[in-house]
DNA sequence: GGGTGTGCAGACAGGTCTGTCTGTTTTTAT
DNA sequence: ATAAAAACAGACAGACCTGTCTGCACACCC
């Protein structure tokens, strides 16, 4: 098998999604994904690496399928940020989706010195920066603040959708996004 | 002594805020407050009940502190709605703020099944719940909607300013409300 | 066919956690 | 002053965690 790495980081995306990271044991993905521990931790030296590479992808992962979605538009860019709000509903009302993985993770290592949560700071801002650039594209009279104010808003919506899901967190998210938008521009 | 039960709950409550709740172990609580661990588990019959308690007590907290402050003005409902937005953004960035209790316990544990992430569903509805009634009351055209986009706005402003504090989240949230209760009103 | 690399199985060490239990000491009430 | 209640100190059980280590099986390549 060459795609051992791969098997280890799928099961733990979906352990770590389901039940959190701190409740997911080396010893559960391993059994989980029927490899032995030996193995694991040649691919991945330690738990913590695991769980930033579980990270990485994640947003790697965000980011492709926004970008994606975003540039088969081909619009211009006022109308990417307002597609943007609509992507992220969907994506935040998918039955997969399970809260903002490094917004879980900050939480779960609330130590500011523990390299996990340096890492969710640095992936927090990522989106952030994300946001803002395309809110200067689009030509926002503040494009640093309409950014922050949308990441509030979908990490916010985020997190009702999942304490509460189908109380129309999401699609009302969306609407207070439009309506930030247009005040802005 | 005769508040051996406060005496606990508020170490833990420190405790709990400053590191995270499963990361503050009993040993930990009952070292600090200086307490016996039979005593602990006299008051509170398992850590469960005292996270509970911890929750419970931290909203009332809050509660109180708003209402207080808000009817301390006397103003029309209006006027309490744009107050309100200021008050949350003093809440959020007051140092002692270390992100929404049951937020927090509700990503610590995930299982829905578990008691503590019931109870914070619950308190979230009671945030929601809190914040429609008063837009009701200051006469939004859907106070159920403004009232979920608020309490969206205010997650998700503890959750920024908490990962990156300083970043004027609060402030730009506050902003974000007022924009978006204009736009209701 | 022998050597090398890869993976499996599982024991083990050393730490942490919650919760119980046993004594001893201190406080409180009558 | 004496009896009862409460708190203390800390050992202990039983479970879980990460990370290391040993021994064995299989495959591949020269």
């Amino acid at each position: 098998m060459k795609n051992m790495r791969e098997k280890i980081l799928d099961v733990a995306t979906l352990l770590f999604d389901a039940r959190g990271i701190n409740a997911s044991g080396v010893d559960t993905i391993i059994a989980e994904s029927g490899i032995a521990k030996a193995t694991l931790y040649k691919y991945f030296p330690s738990k913590n690496q695991l769980i930033i590479a579980y990270l990485r992808e994640k947003s790697d992962r965000f980011y492709a399928w926004l970008n994606q979605k975003l540039q088969s538009r081909k619009a211009n860019p006022k109308e990417i940020l307002y597609e943007l709000c609509g992507l992220v509903e969907q994506w935040i009302t998918t039955p997969e989706f399970h809260g903002l993985p490094f917004h879980i993770a900050s939480v779960e290592f609330p130590d500011p010195a523990h390299p996990i949560n340096s890492y969710s700071v640095e992936l927090s801002n990522e989106l952030q920066h994300y946001l803002m650039r395309i809110a200067r594209l689009a030509g926002a009279r503040d494009p640093d603040t309409l950014g922050q104010q949308l990441a509030i808003i979908f990490e916010g919506a985020a997190l009702i959708e999942r304490l509460s899901p189908g109380s129309g967190a999401a699609s009302r998210a969306k609407k207070a996004a439009l309506t930030l938008i247009e005040a802005s521009l």
